[in-house]
DNA sequence: CGTATATTCCAACGAATATTGGAATATGTG
DNA sequence: CACATATTCCAATATTCGTTGGAATATACG
């Protein structure tokens, strides 16, 4: 083989990955399986298409092997190959918001809706949940919090918290997250959280960014009690 | 703005960074820049296409900003934004290798010209080569060389090997490195030095995958004569 | 100012992609 | 086995992208 063609072989099966990656939708998809396994009916529902679109996304970024399946009975279940996946979207998104100025003010109207609080960095927020001087609240649903979680985070799904909320005390700082910076569940809990007297803020990262800082993430609930009161 | 309207905008600007990277030629392209600013016609001839359809592609990783271009005389110079460029690509380019098999197998094509040496991990090659037990050479033209090249190592273009090789001695293994893996100089260079009687092996890495892994680098000829001789 | 050089813009065509509707497959249930 | 459910496959359409040829732009030189 010349030295031509197999430059083009190789760099084309690079590109193979990029195009894989270089669709809203499956993108999204992405985000949402980095939240651990779902199956096509859920992942459709999560990012508002259609199964058979969804499905066909799926098929696409099977074929790239960034996600594969599993069947259960007559559901089929996919997830991320490996967390290298799920770090790629994550430099992926962080190399587009350094560059693309549309999507720094886009990013900046979802942020607008939390609270004053100033950003804390991850090490100071774990130190801050571990003492329970914070109450770290995650709002995805449940299934996604037991798939992995942040240390010392209690699970409030944003659609049971107007429900919930006398579970939290009122005297701590609450800081919810939910699936990224691009996910408006964290928003919109900040926003009861504020209505009912207490005071919030979000917190833009979620799970992938938190593990691609190199952060601890815990897996189970055994955790979460310990910063409970 | 709705919340989806907002997501789908979102997800739309990471996409465009994506989709930029998704053509060959484009990686290509952005593989040579890692190298130091080029002129489009430079560029054209490195990545083997017509000066027109470097323009074209050039202007689609401008619009995202994954490149940026100077103006000097009659030529226009293009580089990257900024090392986050060059660590995508790495990133990028592993993560394709990890998942397709066709692609280990062409670089595996790619390194069999390669000598028998074990490959030497970065820090190892590095003091190796600090001692002077090791020749690392340097392969790229010239004046990719003096934008940046590995510590201790010496510049002699493939293109000049056959005539220089009297400047290497003769007693010690040559480690010879190119642009990176997809790179087909230093394989070159690796069969003629062993046609002479070297003990030649090529290194993978490129500036840009020693960079990436945090790894130091030389920006000028000042310190390639501490390891001469 | 005319000419040569380097690059970009514009137009056009074929190839690839996203999306949708309808049919097909596979699994579980009565 | 008939039937419901979850998902995939296939076909068709609109759109986008890669590539090339020809014209246009910008700069340097005589």
């Amino acid at each position: 083989m010349s030295g031509r063609d197999l430059k083009d072989l190789l760099y084309e099966q690079v590109a193979r990955i990029a195009r894989a990656a270089a669709s809203p939708k499956r993108l999204e998809l992405i985000e949402i399986l980095v939240q651990g396994e779902k199956s096509v009916e859920q992942l459709a529902a999560d990012a508002e298409i259609s199964v058979k679109l969804a499905s066909a996304h799926l098929k696409e970024l099977r074929l790239a092997r960034l996600v594969e399946a599993r069947r259960e009975g007559r559901r089929m279940f996919y997830r991320l190959v490996d967390r290298h996946v799920a770090d790629f979207w994550v430099m992926l998104r962080t190399l587009a918001e350094e560059r693309l100025l549309e999507l720094q003010a886009a990013t900046r109207e979802i942020a607008e809706g939390g609270g004053d609080l100033a950003p804390m960095a991850g090490e100071q927020l774990l130190e801050r949940a571990r003492r329970g001087e914070v109450i770290v609240l995650d709002v995805r649903p449940g299934m996604e919090y037991a798939n992995a979680h942040l240390p010392y985070a209690r699970s409030i799904p944003v659609s049971e918290l107007r429900d919930r909320l006398g579970e939290l005390p009122a005297d701590r700082p609450v800081v919810a997250y939910c699936r990224g910076p691009y996910c408006l569940m964290a928003s919109e809990a900040v926003a009861i959280l504020a209505r009912s007297g207490f005071q919030a803020s979000r917190l833009e990262d979620g799970v992938a960014e938190w593990r691609y800082q190199g952060l601890p993430l815990a897996t189970a609930a055994h955790d979460s009690e310990e910063c409970t009161e």
